[in-house]
DNA sequence: AACAGCTTGGCAAGGGGTTGCCAATCCTTG
DNA sequence: CAAGGATTGGCAACCCCTTGCCAAGCTGTT
């Protein structure tokens, strides 16, 4: 149950990689982590050598002169949520293609934690990818100067973002709803501390105006299937009849809670859904949905944050600092007519053939 | 854009921290990391110092001394697969209550990608945690005695494991397949090189044998959802009246593809998942499923691999090496009756009654 | 008052690499 | 053939913290 040290081998260190071959520790490194430092004879000496010996660096050692870390991490709200999987899986994927160790940390919520989790990372990574913050500007700007940040979901000034244009898809969805004859609809809200909620809101707010439908805007909720049940309740009690969901989450929750009463997706109440996450294509009825595109953000977000690394030097133009990646609505089975729709109205932006 | 080293402020170190109240850096170290070591007095002198010049810890150089990293690795074959999502979630939980980082690696399904990786990734943390691993026994075994390891899904002599008992959950499935008249089902095998698989099929082929049954194996195919389709394919070129997948993504996948061959579930075709994962409850029709307690195996194998490094001298008793979790059979509306079934047949075992 | 035993703090040696600076070599070029 | 420039390799300091060992200071005992 020895482990690293046991009897039968000790770690071989670049020392005795250098030993073997007779030269100094400091030519082992260059061979190792600065191609061209040394010359290829040299090089090849090296890395047999430290083939044969087992040499193995080590990453704490190395990072402890270096500054590098080789890693980078993505902190996130709640892993449990499956829109945060798509993002894992993008970041993951990016990190490890280019050879980035790729560390998770969930905050739970809490902004606290989240502030906490920041600061304690920074020393060990060598850049973050911060995901629906709960924090405010301010704190994830001081972030930012401790160590590279780029924020998914959130634009502040100053720091690099990714940001996926829903309330753009909003607007959409919302001219899909009136298209089928809707004139009040429900906007259930987000956590209260969301940016993305409160930029969505106001982007259905204005579209509202513009289109002469009402829109409430209920909430907030947590973002969560099981909240998905009041989401639906609070729907029914507004009168409204199609409802825009701050997540798929909370709409695949409503759909059963609305079975559960009586109400019928499509044709009693119409359900439009935001992410597009696992799932979204294969509950009951397949949700209407803005198809978020998650994981592309995810690869974004990581790839602006090692761009920004590689930066050793001064010029190498600072890459793209802010992306804004566009949703699009996919139709499928929550959404139809309004009830009692004559199918009349063509021009949507006047209904008053009543 | 400069980092940490930036004209504001310079990283404050353990030794302006000792500076600052005239000791040793030796003190300070002490004081922040062994309890008791230092008086009560100097500790508080310590810690508001620390506090006060905003000393934070490079954890780098902790770890380089001390050889304890603070940090474990969860090692999958695809983040992409739902079940894993659970099992990230339970490790990531845990590995957090207990103050531990929580490094993600995606081996992408890959022999040599996974055996790099544990190489790789041995000396940068304290421990892995490797799920479903498709490595042979020895890699494995190697790899723990260079690392503290925990397998789940796997079973290893010398190893400490946690696995889920799905042999006998598919058991409890076939009983319930067969108490509704199924005389001949099929086992859709998920990939060669997972031994979790063959387990069941091994537990599937006994059991049929003893309820006089027949069972085919079908497969391999790749545990997803692409791949139900040519699974239902399968299956119903089998002329089966029942399928017990290897798992639900495969499930999910197939109930669109009988849908679209117009063979019904479950009046046509009976058909049983496997792990219960987040979708199966919500896809249509609600899958009939063995429910496993994946997140509880994350917490469970963080724990062993956790327990198993506090044992910093010799004695405390070694923690439980082997943990099976048990898994029950959650029937919704994915199986029924067999085809022509007269429910007839009580005990089950002798169905001779045509 | 002398001594033993314990607590507390300091010294300094690493832990395994990286890197600035310098010297020796080697290759061009005039 | 000499001088200048580019390569290549070595020395040693340093990254920040931990820890074995030792000494000083206390307390209490006889």
């Amino acid at each position: 149950m020895r482990h690293r040290d046991g009897e039968s081998q000790a770690t071989v260190t670049i020392s005795d990689v250098a030993r073997s071959i007779g030269v100094a520790t400091s030519t082992v490194s260059r061979a190792l982590t600065k191609p061209g430092r040394v010359s290829e004879a040299m090089r090849q000496r090296v890395l047999t050598a430290a083939n044969e010996l087992g040499y193995q660096p080590n990453p704490h050692a190395r990072s402890l002169t270096s500054g590098r870390t080789q890693s980078i991490a993505l902190v996130v709200p709640d892993v449990t949520n499956p829109y945060f999987f798509d993002l894992i899986r993008g970041t993951q994927a990016q990190a490890k293609a280019r050879g980035y160790r790729h560390v998770l940390v969930d905050t739970e919520e809490s902004t606290e934690m989240e502030a906490a989790t920041l600061t304690e990372l920074s020393p060990s990574v060598d850049g973050i990818v911060v995901a629906a913050s709960r924090l405010p500007d301010s704190a994830l700007l001081g972030a930012s100067e401790r160590v590279p940040l780029v924020v998914v979901n959130r634009e502040i000034p100053g720091v690099p973002s990714v940001v996926i244009d829903t309330p753009m898809g909003m607007v959409q969805a919302l001219d899909h709803l009136v298209s089928f004859g809707h004139r009040s609809v429900a906007y259930l809200a987000g956590p209260a501390t969301s940016w993305s909620s409160r930029k969505r809101w106001r982007a259905i707010q204005q579209a509202a105006r513009r289109l002469g439908i009402t829109a409430h805007s209920i909430g907030p909720f947590s973002p969560t299937r099981a909240a998905g049940a009041a989401a639906a309740d609070a729907a029914i009690h507004h009168g409204v009849t199609a409802c825009l969901f701050f997540n798929d989450l909370l709409a695949i929750g409503s759909l059963q809670r609305f079975a559960e009463r009586g109400v019928r997706v499509p044709e009693d109440m119409s359900v439009v859904g935001c992410d597009d996450i696992f799932g979204a294509d294969f509950c009951h009825p397949p949700l209407t949905t803005l198809t978020a595109p998650i994981e592309h953000a995810g690869r974004v977000a990581t790839d602006m944050l090692l761009a920004g690394l590689q930066t050793a030097g001064i010029d190498v133009p600072a890459p793209r600092q802010r992306e804004k990646l566009p949703t699009h609505l996919t139709i499928r089975r929550s959404t139809g007519p309004a009830p009692g729709w004559t199918g009349l109205s063509t021009n949507s932006t006047q209904g008053n053939q009543a």
